[in-house]
Formats: structure tokens, C-alpha cells, sequence
RNA sequence: GCUGCCGUAGCUCAGUGGUAGAGCACUCCCUUGGUAAGGGAGAGGUCGAAAGUUCAAUCCUUUCCGGCAGCACCA
């Protein structure tokens, strides 16, 4: 299962905490540019900003930054003793940057740069004089932060803030961060009436009639690709017992994050947080043979975690979700060709979406996880030549793996050049044999199947929410809620607009009628502002004639065309044409 | 979960220690208008919840709930 979260756009959004701070509290220092800190979280920036007046101040921080880099100061780098250092920062009050200098691994150089009458520590190398930072810099906002990232640790006050070489390029940067806004998928997901959430149900999702229209029209796709490429679809149990999850490691590893239920007798039973157990047992509930390998099991999978509240968010982060999740059983033999399979399938599909640009990550062993060495040795290695053989390139995620095997994720670059994780092909020698699977081999005796996991889309949930953002909203006719609405221009022509409506819904169009009391101005905008891809306007003289005045989402132009040709290209136009 | 900020009509937001307002949306009426807002009227709020201070709380205090930003987490 992927991390459903990774908007890696925050590379963009620089931490400033130590020139801000540096502004505040002391005449200033330096920074490169544009400013790719690399002293992300550092101590000096942040300590006495706790006491800050959050936003008020950043006027008067920036003020200082640009007169700082007015008087263009040069920056010189000293080379210090560390107990010299350490005394020095003791010695003005800078407890965490002291602290920091002691942990500086012998033989390392204690860097210091100075300008002015300002001295700091930071690895460098720095620019030769603060006039170079420019003025395109902009202090974004603040936010609390772990001192070193650790929750047990106090927090202090971060500054965030971006700097380009240009005041051009930081303005066409803001201007995405606006785009982004309005992109976001909570608030076209209100404007579009698609879905809600609520109180009621805090973190879980109340999808609208137009939302759930959406999911289903994504669901029936898949279903249609995974038929087609050799799945089964399977439907397990909700609530399964206790035993089993402590047998699969996940009572250990996230009980914190599991649901729990009581029954009516002394059985614990958790809320499934994910679906491979429930398919572990339904591979195990006869004994197999190797010839139903690779057996592929699918499953649209409802899983619930009970994710901390700070980390919920619209519907990228949700405590209820639907995975399209699968597990495909298979002798060792088979891990290579399935795990290409997969990576094929899984392009095809982006492609259809409308994602082309994708980046595959190879994750290897966590620090926590089960298994030998030797297993993960032998998962790794197969894993990746997979990629390999499958001729894609990818690159290294060190210790992102799952507990139980080493990963490939799949990157989507969306329209605004941010990248979404969506997609996990992951290979497990641990689950199957944990959980008790075995098919009884060509040669009569009994073996442990390996697993391969993978999700394509991820959750349900969360790759409606990045088709939104990417789409703005302007879903491309197949997947548009509403993808075509009838508009009457005088009530003379209404009830052949409900005849038109009736065609394109008998040729299985989504299609709204709207014969109401309004001018057609008003319709028009309507209409566009919920961005229905197609509109059919009739009036009088298309009442006569049988044809309608077909009418593009953001289009000026309009075509005159027969009824009947109108609904047939229309009904070719909204057909998905698979990628191979 | 942590830090900070926020919570007033369906939405976007004004506002005040003496129980509230706008625009849009909604309902009704007039209007039948040819491609992004025709006109009028009406209805709609226990001011997130609970305690406290006060003669009096939507406003001040505390706690809780929810949201936002970041952090931490993400099988």
C-alpha cells in the first residue's frame, strides 16, 4: 500500500529559518541562491521565533532581509575549534546550535560564516556577499516544527520562504501556488457538489451523487482492465479477528492505527486496514495446486485507519478508503514475468488518465521489518530485475520498503508539475509463509507461494482527488460526472429538449436537462461553471429542424448539427479507448 | 498526535459586552429571452459545543469538537 500523502512540490517551498530568524533577532547573514538550504531546521531560526507574533512580523522580517542584502555584505568562512565553538554559542544564548556542534562527528570541520558583525554555523559554502540572495524572496508562512524532527523534542517556530533568481520567475511561481488554490480538489469538490465531509464521519467521505458517478465510471474502467488482464475480483470481510492480524504482523507494527471492535463473545476484532490477510485466506481456504499460478485476486477493498488528525486532509488523507488493491500468488519462477505484468499494466492505465509523465521508485528494506536478511536479499534482487528486464528506468528509495518486502512506487506528475505516488508493486516471501499459504508444487510436495501486492490508482479516494486537481475540474468526457446538458432557449423548445435528453441518454450518455426559466446567458454560465464538457442548446429554429447547437466547455464557438449525428459522435467521443 | 491560527445563513465574508448583516445560492412572482449573471418579493442563523466571569456574552476566560498551515506519521 502506498503512503497516501507525498506532494513532493515541497522541495519548492525553502525553509528560511535561519535567514529569517537571522533578521530578527540579529543583524543578518547569508544565504545562497537561489536559497537551497540545505540546514533545513536551523536551531537558530527558530528557537526565539516561538514567542513570534505568527504573521504579523513578516513584513517587518522581509524589510530587514532586503536592507541586509542592500548593504551587500561581504561573507567571509572561519574554520573553528569545536569546544571554541561550542563555548561561543553557549555563550550568546544559541543552547541548540551548541547542542547541534557537539553531535558534528570528529574530523569534520566546524564551518562558521561571517558578514558583518553576524557569525553563524552552516556547512556552506556560501555566496561571497549577501547582496547575491536578490530581492525575488518572499517569506510564506510559519509553522511549528520538531526541533531535529523529533516529536519528543520541543518544538520550535519555523519560517518558510521561497527565492528565485528573478522577481519574474518567484511571480510565475505564486501564480502556481494560486492555481494550486484554485485547483484544490476540496474546494472543486464542493463547487462541482461532488462530495463532503463532515463531522459526522471525521475523516470519511460523503460522495454526492455527481462524486459517486465520478468513482463508479473510474471503478468500472478498472474492472473492465483487470478482467481483461487475468484478475479475479474477490469481496472479504470488514471485521476480521484479532489472531489473524497479530499473525500478520500488523497488530504489532499498527495497532495504534487500527479501528477495534468488540463482539458479542470475548473476541477482539479489528477493522481491516488493508485487504492481503482476508486474500491470504481466501487462497488458503482449499488447498492449490501450481496450476492455478499466478492466481490474481483483486479486490476494490474498504480498509479503515485510524490516522492521527493532523494528518487528514480533504480527500488525499482519509481514515476510510477503498483501496484497488490485488495479490497475485506465484511460484519464484513467476515473480519476474508478473512483476513486469504489473508495471505495464499499471503505465497503461496512468496513460488513459491522462498521466504520462510517471517516475518509478525503488524502495528497499525499512530499519523495522520482518524476515531475514537473506529473504530481502533475494526480494530485492528479484525485484528489481524486473524493472530491469521490463526496460524502465527508476530510481533509489532507500529504506521506504513495506515491513514485509521491498517496493516499486509509481510517481504521477500531474498538470502542475507536482508528483503524486499512486501506484505500489510490492514483493513479499513474508506474508504468505506467516499466514500459512501453500499450493502443493509439480513435484507432489507442499510450497510457500510468493505474493506480489499492488495498487494502481491507490486509494479510491485520493486519486479522485489528484484527477481533480489535474483536471482542474474539466474532467475529459469519459469521466465527466455530467457530460452533456440539454438547454432549452424558449419553453417552446422544451419538450423537444427532453427528446434530445432522452436520445443521449438512450446512446448512455450522462446527460442533465435543463428546461428552467432562464435566460440562456444564464444557462451558459451555469453550465460552464460546473464545467459540463458539452452543452446541446435548442431553441425554435432547432425545434424545426431536429438538430441541436452543440456548444464546447470553454468554447465561444457553436456547431449546428443533425440530432442524430450529434448523439452518435458524441457517444464515440465519451468511449475509453484502452491504452496498450 | 504536536505548534500556531480559525469557527457568524448552503457558500464567501462584514459586525457588536445590550440575543445580528451583505453578496451569491434557495423559494415564489413577473419576464420567453439565441450562447458566461433580466427584474421583483420572500424565506433562511441557539453566532461550533459546554462551563465560567458579568445585571447582561455571538463578543471576555477555560475546556472540548471541527477546520486550515506546517511538523511527525502513512502497512
Amino acid at each position: 500500500m502506498p503512503p497516501r500523502s507525498g506532494r513532493v512540490w515541497r522541495k519548492r517551498r525553502l525553509p528560511f529559518g535561519s535567514t529569517a530568524g537571522r533578521a530578527i533577532s540579529r543583524p543578518w547573514s547569508t544565504t545562497t541562491r537561489p536559497l537551497r538550504s540545505s540546514v533545513g531546521k536551523c536551531p537558530r531560526g527558530l528557537r526565539f521565533c516561538a514567542t513570534m507574533p505568527p504573521m504579523s512580523w513578516r513584513r517587518k522580517i522581509e524589510a530587514r532581509m532586503r536592507e541586509i542584502v542592500r548593504r551587500d555584505e561581504k561573507i567571509t568562512r572561519e574554520v573553528w575549534d569545536r569546544d571554541a565553538a561550542i563555548t561561543f554559542f553557549d555563550g550568546i544564548g544559541e543552547r541548540y546550535k551548541a547542542e547541534y556542534i557537539g553531535e558534528i562527528p570528529e574530523g569534520e570541520e566546524i564551518s562558521l560564516y561571517r558578514q558583518g558583525d553576524f557569525v553563524d554555523l552552516c556547512v556552506g559554502p556560501h555566496l561571497p556577499s549577501t547582496g547575491y540572495l536578490g530581492e525575488a524572496f518572499k517569506l510564506m508562512n510559519v509553522a511549528g516544527a520538531y526541533w531535529r524532527g523529533d516529536p519528543k523534542n520541543p518544538q520550535l517556530q519555523r519560517i518558510y520562504g521561497t527565492a528565485f533568481g528573478s522577481q519574474k520567475e518567484l511571480d510565475q511561481y505564486l501564480f502556481q501556488l494560486e492555481e494550486a488554490e484554485r485547483r484544490d480538489h476540496r474546494r472543486l469538490g464542493r463547487e462541482l457538489d461532488l462530495f463532503h465531509l463532515g463531522e459526522e464521519a471525521v475523516g470519511s467521505v460523503f460522495w454526492h451523487p455527481k462524486g459517486w458517478t465520478l468513482y463508479r465510471t473510474i471503478e468500472a474502467y478498472m474492472r473492465g482492465r483487470l478482467d481483461a488482464a487475468g484478475y479475479q475480483e474477490v469481496r472479504g470481510p470488514l471485521l476480521l479477528d484479532r489472531s489473524l492480524w497479530e499473525a500478520s504482523g500488523h497488530w504489532e507494527n499498527f495497532r495504534e492505527n487500527m479501528f477495534i471492535a468488540e463482539s458479542r463473545d470475548e473476541r477482539v476484532l479489528a477493522v481491516k486496514p488493508m485487504n492481503c490477510p482476508g486474500h491470504v485466506l481466501i487462497f488458503s481456504n482449499r488447498l492449490r495446486s501450481y496450476r492455478e499460478l499466478p492466481l490474481r485476486l483483486a479486490e476494490f477493498g474498504s480498509c479503515h485507519r485510524n490516522e492521527p488528525s493532523g494528518a487528514l486532509h480533504g480527500l488525499m488523507r482519509v481514515r476510510g478508503f477503498i483501496q484497488d488493491d490485488a495479490h497475485i500468488f506465484c511460484t519464484e519462477d513467476q515473480v519476474t514475468g508478473e512483476a513486469i505484468a504489473c508495471c505495464k499494466l499499471l503505465l497503461s492505465i496512468y496513460r488513459d488518465f491522462g498521466f504520462e509523465d510517471v517516475e518509478i521508485k525503488f524502495a528497499d528494506r525499512p530499519t523495522v521489518r520482518v524476515g531475514s536478511d537473506a529473504v530481502w536479499d533475494r526480494a530485492e534482487h528479484d525485484l528489481k530485475a524486473a524493472v530491469e528486464t521490463a526496460g524502465l528506468t527508476y530510481t533509489l528509495n532507500p529504506g521506504e520498503g513495506a515491513f514485509y518486502g521491498p517496493k516499486l512506487e509509481f510517481h504521477l506528475r500531474d498538470a502542475l508539475g507536482r508528483q503524486w505516488q499512486c501506484g505500489t508493486v510490492q514483493l513479499d516471501f513474508n506474508m504468505p509463509g506467516r499466514l500459512g499459504a501453500v499450493y502443493v508444487g509439480e513435484d507432489g510436495a507442499r510450497h510457500t507461494p510468493v505474493m506480489l501486492h499492488r495498487a494502481i490508482l491507490g486509494s479510491m479516494e485520493r486519486f479522485i482527488a489528484i484527477l481533480t486537481e489535474h483536471y482542474a475540474g474539466r474532467f475529459p468526457l469519459w469521466l465527466a460526472p455530467v457530460q452533456v446538458v440539454v438547454a432549452s432557449i424558449t419553453s417552446e423548445a422544451a419538450d423537444y429538449a427532453a427528446e434530445v435528453a432522452r436520445e443521449c441518454g438512450a446512446a448512455g450518455l450522462r446527460v442533465e436537462l435543463d428546461a428552467s426559466n432562464e435566460k440562456i446567458t444564464y444557462k451558459v454560465r451555469e453550465h460552464s461553471l460546473a464545467k459540463v464538457p458539452i452543452m446541446l442548446v435548442v431553441g425554435r429554429r432547432e425545434a424545426a429542424n431536429r438538430s441541436v447547437a452543440l456548444r464546447r466547455l470553454g468554447g465561444k464557438e457553436q456547431e449546428a448539427l443533425a440530432l442524430g449525428e450529434a448523439v452518435a459522435r458524441l457517444k464515440e467521443e465519451a468511449a475509453v479507448a484502452w491504452s496498450s
